[in-house]
RNA sequence: GGGAGCGUAGCUCAAUUGGCAGAGCAAUGGACUCUUAAUCCAUAGGUUGUGGGUUCGAUUCCCUCCGCUCUCACCA
């Protein structure tokens, strides 16, 4: 690679500007200068034996005279220059690695010659420094460097120093200098490790088992929503990326394992927005001889707990908004939900009558594709229609919407009372579903008939419909126990814990189109 | 896909009615051994996203295309 340092390689620098340009063969030249002192610009094996946090931890809360008296403690760190201040023959640079900061003082008269190979730093190298601490005039507490290593040179320009980057383009596509530029980028992602995390243990300690099902369907299954296909060469067949795994865990369910559940991407070809992600990440977890009723009771203290892992306290700052995660959440009919939105207009007898929901609805519908989708819609389709239109965007606080119509409800258990409906629950949270849960259907000769109603709804023109699923009926046939389950959107869970108002701030590499070259 | 907005130096932003494209940071040279956005002097850095049009003259007005943001629709 060595070769490659003093040529212009055209290719390499197409999209440097006439100024990075200038700044990439300066900092080349340099690095050739460490070179001929004997540093390798791109050396390897250089072992930091301690961490900025360590320090300061250890040496936090000593005075200058204190600093000053103890035993001298050499220590050696290494990171990436993110501030450097010089002054001709010393200098303060601020050195960052995985822990934190520390400011290092770089001084020719401890240095000596290396001093000179120091000089040829820039804002965005890494090196590694070796001495001990002291506290500056100014009460700082900082490494002396003895010793100094050049790491690796960087050849482009570190974004500005005092605003940052915030450029929302760039930050996403180049989330390296998004995360060098915003620490709370970091703490965001520091943030969302902890959710997954506890959300982990939270199942494991309940005797779940993680597990992993497959992402290349040769069917679109377990939920209503457009797929991406794919093609494999050597079996020639096409292939749907999942877009949900829940009939795979339900197989496992059938197969034995009664506690399981898979963290893993979902990707549906749908819109994007600032809550959709085409690839994004679904908890689904199934728990045999549990109930939807129980599962409203475990989600509660599963995001209740997760809120207070992640940001300390069951009270949640999200948008201007409190949100209050503690115990208690309210539990609504859907139905129920709906008449009050709408004022109590609608009567037990109007809620049957697709009729008088379509008028209802139309009453506040206007675009003219929207009302001739509305006009296809059977009642449970209106029920969801209406409860998307009046209800959804006014739950704020965790509120659990039970009882969803059977025709909206595809894979999930009839209703003892009222097969209409269905032991089904979503869970809202800032106006967006964060949760859907249900009694599992486990009685084959009705999923047999759901199915066809999914193709039948297909023939109606529906674009999201789930297919037929033989094996999986089969499956039933051999028979699934009184099971429940449940998806919960991580990444939606990760904004309402971070105060990100768009999902693209809680997902590291979120699709962009290409820039065209 | 529809609607609204944005795109100027590596980064953050200016530019009056359409009249010589500027500043700070970063960079380069110089001074400086306790700075915290260090300071001081000097220098350099631009295909104003792309391609067209109107005009004596376009960063500015109009159109095309590209990308991003918000929003509506679809959806989680």
């Amino acid at each position: 690679m060595a070769e490659t340092e003093n040529k212009t390689d055209k290719s390499a620098e197409a999209d440097l500007g006439s100024k990075e340009q200038e700044i990439y063969q300066q900092r080349l030249e340099k690095a050739g200068k460490w070179r001929e002192a004997g540093f390798n610009p791109y050396g390897n094996g250089y072992r930091p034996e301690h961490q900025a946090a360590e320090i300061h931890a250890k040496h936090g809360a000593q005075s200058a005279e204190e600093l000053e008296k103890a035993p001298p403690t050499s220590y050696t760190v290494a990171g990436r220059i993110v501030a450097m201040r010089t002054f001709g023959k010393a200098a303060f640079i601020k050195l960052r690695d995985r822990s934190g900061e520390l400011q290092v003082h770089m001084k020719k008269d401890a240095l000596g010659d290396a001093y000179e190979a120091f000089k040829l730093c820039d804002l965005g190298d890494f090196l590694g420094a070796t001495g001990p601490v002291f506290r500056t005039k100014t009460g700082e507490l900082s490494l002396s460097a003895t010793k100094f290593t050049p790491l690796t040179k960087s050849l482009r320009p570190m974004p500005e120093k005092w605003h940052g980057l915030t450029d929302v383009e760039i930050r996403y596509r180049q989330r390296y200098l998004d995360l060098i530029s915003n620490p709370d980028v970091k703490q965001t992602f520091l943030k969302r490790n902890r959710l997954v995390r506890f959300i982990r243990e939270f199942l494991d300690g309940r005797d779940f088992i993680e597990v992993e099902t497959p992402m290349m369907h040769p069917l679109v299954s377990g939920a209503a929503a457009r797929p991406f296909t794919t093609h494999h060469n050597a079996l020639d067949i096409d292939l749907y990326m999942r877009i949900a795994p829940e009939l795979y865990l339900k197989r496992l369910v059938v197969g034995g394992l009664e506690r399981v559940y898979e963290i893993n991407r979902n990707f549906r070809n749908e819109g994007i927005s600032t809550r959709h992600n085409p690839e994004f990440t679904m908890l689904e977890f199934y728990q045999a001889y549990a109930t939807y009723e129980d599962l409203m009771d475990l989600t509660e203290e599963m995001i209740s707990g997760a809120a207070r892992a992640v940001t300390g306290d069951t009270k949640v700052a999200y948008q201007g908004h409190v949100l209050d995660f503690g115990k208690g959440w309210k539990r609504i009919p859907m139905t129920e939900a709906i008449r009050e939105a709408v004022g109590g207009a609608l009567s037990d007898k109007d809620m049957a009558d697709p009729d008088r929901l379509r008028h209802e609805l139309l009453k506040t519908t206007h675009a003219e594709a929207e009302r001739r989708a509305i006009e296809t819609m059977n009642q449970g389709e209106l029920v969801g229609a209406l409860f998307e239109h009046h209800v959804e965007s006014t739950l704020v606080h965790p509120t659990f919407i039970t009882h969803f119509p059977t025709s909206v409800s595809p894979l999930a258990r009839r209703n003892d009372q009222n097969p209409e409906i269905t032991d089904r629950f979503e869970l809202f949270v800032a106006g967006r579903e964060i949760a859907n849960a249900f009694s599992e259907l486990n009685d084959p000769l009705d999923q047999k008939e759901r199915f066809l109603g999914q193709l039948e709804a297909k023939q109606r023109g529906q674009q999201e419909t789930m297919d037929y699923d033989e094996d999986y009926i089969r499956a039933l046939e051999h028979g699934m126990p009184p099971t429940a389950g449940e998806g919960i959107g991580i990444d939606r869970l990760a904004m309402l814990f971070t105060d990100a108002a768009s999902i693209r701030d809680v997902i590291l590499f979120p699709l962009l189109k290409p820039l065209a070259r």
